[in-house]
RNA sequence: GGGGAGAUACUCAAGCGGCCAACGAGGACAGACUGUAAAUCUGUUGGUUUCUACCUUCGCAGGUUCGAAUCCUGCUCUCCCCA
């Protein structure tokens, strides 16, 4: 009935720290564990893909996940992995964001399920919201020492550290609240451990030293484990594409540039993220590192990476288009590849790419470049831009070199309609003629 | 409360009356090479543009000057030292 959990994660490369008795507890008993979901944003990017991912590997071994929306805690700030004191939001953005979040996790999960370790999700401001501050100092601060709080790297680096901006009480505080945060499910929930991303370590130990400490001559149960953050070879930040972060949500980053995102994972980190992205066996794993070796050029892995996480993410259906959308954009043959496709197809597969309509008569009185990629269209963000890019001998009208001086006329249109324009080889634009 | 330092483009960081849209580094984007990889080399990196000029930007508001990111006054914020 139970798989053993950690074992699973340890040859994923997600075990960072854990804390000794974990790795039974879970072998002994259906467990119930946690991991936060900070409500900064009103969706999730792919930074947290992987406590998602942790919680459904809970899940799929036996496990009961909890999800918890920090409704409160994000109100207060986290400093871990901060060296900037953070803003505060305002409640209503707080509101919508939390809910934006849960609609986000319950793509993964299934909050309505009714088996016995189904997954459920919990916000903290439930519970925080009507804690008076007097009652919180008394029965919570009162279990924790100061100097037991500043011994956190989170702190320590906040008030020891090079350059040092300073903290604020609020953001000192944030520890104990989710300190509290973890003692409150153990109470209501039986939940006996909490997981998440190693900058969390700090603030878990403060909650199951605060379960300890407020469970005082009973053999209390509280385990903690974090997996490592996700880095990428080259030392840059993971999650980004062409400036912004990557979201779960297609509505903010398209199935297209999901897709592409994972495709375009260096051989490096293709080996490492397929192990943790994907939920393939070690068998299925190990094979495909074999062969990606012995023919590096095929890129299986992150073919095979991309098309992983974009069905988990999204759908079959829509990984389906973009891996054919990619195919065509980036394909030899072009110009016949594209031909053969109808009309509902094209539009189909096309639809993440960043496209413009504009009419038959505006088009026919002379389309420049710059008036294409810019000023009519606003794919780039300049007619500046358009112009230094076209300079940069970085713009393709189908797939073909142009200069500044080309004029886009009807012979260019594919289907009659289509105009397919890049700047680069990555940054796809369509040009739609009605 | 007293004393000192500072606020410059995405980030760090020069500039200290005209030669400043502002050195340099990082990042980002692009070109070459490749495998839509990495590394490397090269270019670009405020806006409009008839490519020449103009416009907006060096914390905020005023002032001095032919002319200010640079000088003066006030304000806001940050950091450091002393009490």
């Amino acid at each position: 009935m139970i798989k053993n959990l950690i074992e699973e994660l340890r040859w994923r490369g997600m075990v960072h720290d854990i804390m000794p008795g974990t790795e039974e507890q879970l072998n002994n008993e259906v467990t119930t564990a946690y991991i936060g979901f900070d409500p900064t944003s009103n969706s999730l990017h792919i930074g947290s893909l992987v406590p998602i991912i942790l919680l459904v590997h809970l899940q799929r071994a036996g496990h009961k996940p909890v999800a918890l929306v920090g409704g409160a805690t994000g109100m207060i700030g986290d400093p871990s992995g901060k060296s900037d004191e953070r803003n505060l939001l305002d409640e209503a953005t707080l509101n919508s964001n939390v809910e934006g979040i849960k609609n986000v996790l319950s793509r993964f999960l299934d909050f309505n399920s009714k088996d016995n370790n189904a997954p459920i999700l919990v916000n903290n401001y439930d519970w925080m919201k009507d804690f008076s501050f007097i009652d919180f100092a008394r029965d919570v601060g009162k279990r924790i020492t100061v100097n037991y709080m500043m011994s956190k790297d989170s702190v320590k680096k906040r008030l020891f550290g090079e350059d040092t901006v300073g903290m604020s009480f609020t953001e000192f505080t944030y520890q104990l609240i989710q300190g509290y945060d973890f003692y409150y499910l153990h109470k209501h929930f039986n939940c006996v451990l909490q997981m998440g991303g190693s900058d969390q370590w700090g603030n878990i130990t403060t909650g199951t030293e605060l379960i300890r400490r407020m469970n005082v001559g009973v053999d209390t149960k509280a385990f903690a484990m974090t997996c490592p953050l996700i880095t990428k070879a080259d030392g840059s930040k993971f999650g980004k594409s062409e400036g912004g972060n990557v979201w779960l949500d297609a509505d903010k980053t398209s199935v297209y540039k999901f897709y592409q995102f994972w495709l375009n994972t260096s051989d490096e980190d293709a080996e490492k993220y397929i192990k943790i992205f994907t939920f393939l066996d070690k068998t299925t794993i190990d094979k495909l590192i074999a062969e990606h070796k012995s023919a590096p050029h095929l890129r299986i892995l992150q073919k095979t990476l991309a098309e992983e996480v974009t069905t988990f993410v999204h759908s079959k259906s829509d990984f389906e288009n973009a891996e054919r959308a990619s195919s065509i954009l980036f394909s030899k043959s072009f110009k016949e590849d594209i031909q053969t496709l109808d009309e509902g197809t094209f539009l189909e597969v096309f639809e993440g790419v960043p496209q413009f309509e504009l009419s038959s008569t505006e088009f026919s009185e002379g389309f420049d470049m710059v008036a294409a990629l810019s000023a009519k269209t606003n794919f780039l963000s300049s007619n500046g831009e358009a112009r230094r890019a076209l300079k940069e001998n970085a713009v393709m009208v189908n797939k073909e070199k142009v200069s500044e001086d080309y004029i886009l006329t009807t012979s260019d249109l594919i289907n009659n309609r289509y105009i397919i324009l890049n700047r680069g080889k990555k940054q796809t634009f369509i040009l739609k003629v009605m």
